[in-house]
DNA sequence: TCTGGGGTCCTAGGACCC
DNA sequence: TCTGGGGTCCTAGGACCC
């Protein structure tokens, strides 16, 4: 038996943690620079705001339901994350953390224990040791834990927050229940198709013909099938090193100039070397993008990307600077608006077990650099060393107007109690 | 005025090899 | 008139997830 385990409303729950008088009451959070709504409470989709709600065209349904709105808090959530997973697990050796507010976990071979009481117990754990809310589905597969879970939490008076699908009934009856488009694996596209052709349910679906879903939704379609009909055939995955590695940002305004988007890619090319030295890897190639605001199409439109072969496997962030501001300088134009860049660094190989080059190569002098750079910058916080290039007495900084402090990360924010 | 950021997997088709 | 058979590797694009 698989368990999933998924916190309520994450972002909005963790926010509410350090803001106990908020229970019971709407609560958001934004996208950086405010973008758009990310998070909801409960009660705030009782109120009808939408996930990915433009924060601007929201304002007033906000201010007429007392929403509380929270900027984006990052190290509050990751931390609280962190927190939750480690009381997890305390349950389980075996434990997929998919994503910040989930987690499957492996039961096998727990059949002599009642596991919606372990359910009970580790919800109530978690609730006490963190203030996090979390519903759990227990199912012989993932997929199956996956709609588990969703009953729970769409009943938690009659579940107490934790459901089982343990026998046939129990599935086909969820599974009548479950609409396709609300299927984990079903996106838009595939969603939109079926309900045409009369698939309203997770369990129309599951009466399809192996062959049809396998020539127009592929293995990934058919395995989806067969976890349903509850024959597993999808396992933990371990936490494996990550294959691609992004840092993008939309900008609070535009720009039409060449130098403060390269004081932007620089930054993120830096942030990009500082992952990849944090899982041991070193990328050989990279991707640099640039974009004007397509929502406005009153403007002149221009996007464009590069990838740029490396001449050496690196993860400097001086090397990685260089080569993104290069490619940046390629794909500019002058003439447009830019609202976004990235920088995304793939094609990794491991730092320890690099290919040798026979001209040129990298700068061996940067790797005990770039660890006096990141042993600083853990002790002193971070960017406090940066390369010159990120720092021409311009400060870069995100609308975060409704930024709650990081309780849990920094001991200048730390909540204060009166006993 | 204002619209997020970060990932994964799979397949078809082209280019190449013998 | 008639034009083989078997591979690999790479990439772009599409689908999905949170």
């Amino acid at each position: 038996m698989f368990a999933l385990v998924d916190c309520n409303n994450f972002y909005a729950s963790c926010e509410r943690v350090f803001r106990p008088e908020l229970n019971g009451k709407p609560v958001v959070v934004l996208s950086n620079n405010d973008g758009c709504v990310i998070a909801r409470s409960n009660e705030a989709k009782a109120v009808g705001v939408p996930m990915g709600a433009p924060a601007f065209q929201y304002k007033e349904l906000f201010e007429k339901n007392k929403v509380h709105v929270f900027s984006s808090n990052f190290a509050l959530y990751g931390d609280m994350s962190h927190r939750v997973m480690d009381v997890l697990g305390m349950y389980c050796e075996n434990m997929e953390i998919y994503s910040i507010d989930e987690a499957f976990m492996d039961f096998a071979g727990c059949e002599l224990f009642s596991l919606p009481e372990i359910g009970l117990k580790m919800k109530k754990q978690v609730q006490q040791w963190t203030d996090i809310p979390v519903s759990i589905g227990f199912a012989p597969t993932k997929a199956l834990a996956k709609v588990a879970n969703r009953i729970a939490k769409k009943y938690p008076e009659r579940t107490k927050g934790v459901y089982l699908i343990d026998d046939d009934e129990k599935r086909v009856k969820a599974l009548k229940w479950l609409q396709i488009e609300d299927v984990w694996g079903i996106g838009r596209k595939h969603a939109a198709r079926l309900q045409y052709m009369g698939v309203k349910t997770a369990y129309d679906f599951t009466q399809l013909e192996n062959n049809w879903v396998l020539k127009n939704m592929t293995v990934v379609g058919l395995r989806l099938k067969q976890e349903l009909q509850g024959i597993s055939v999808l396992q933990l995955d371990e936490v494996q090193a990550k294959k691609n590695i992004a840092t993008t940002r939309t900008f609070d305004t535009t720009h039409t100039e060449l130098e403060p988007i390269k004081e932007r890619v620089v930054s993120f090319a830096v942030s990009c070397a500082e992952k990849l030295r944090r899982q041991g890897s070193c990328c050989n190639s990279m991707m640099v993008f640039i974009h004007t605001n397509g929502h406005r199409a009153d403007l002149d439109q221009y996007s464009q990307n590069i990838v740029i072969k490396l001449p050496f496997a690196t993860n400097s962030s001086i090397e990685l600077a260089k080569f993104a501001v290069e490619g940046l300088e390629r794909i500019f134009k002058k003439g447009y608006a830019y609202k976004k860049a990235g920088v995304i660094v793939m094609d990794f190989s491991s730092e320890n077990n690099q290919q040798l080059t026979l001209f040129g190569g990298r700068n061996p002098k940067h790797i005990p650099l770039m660890k006096a750079v990141d042993k600083i910058n853990a002790c002193f916080g971070q960017q406090k060393i940066r390369l010159a290039a990120q720092d021409m007495g311009r400060v870069w900084k995100m609308n975060q107007e409704k930024l709650s402090p990081r309780y849990t990360t920094n001991l200048n924010e730390i909540i204060i109690a009166y006993a």
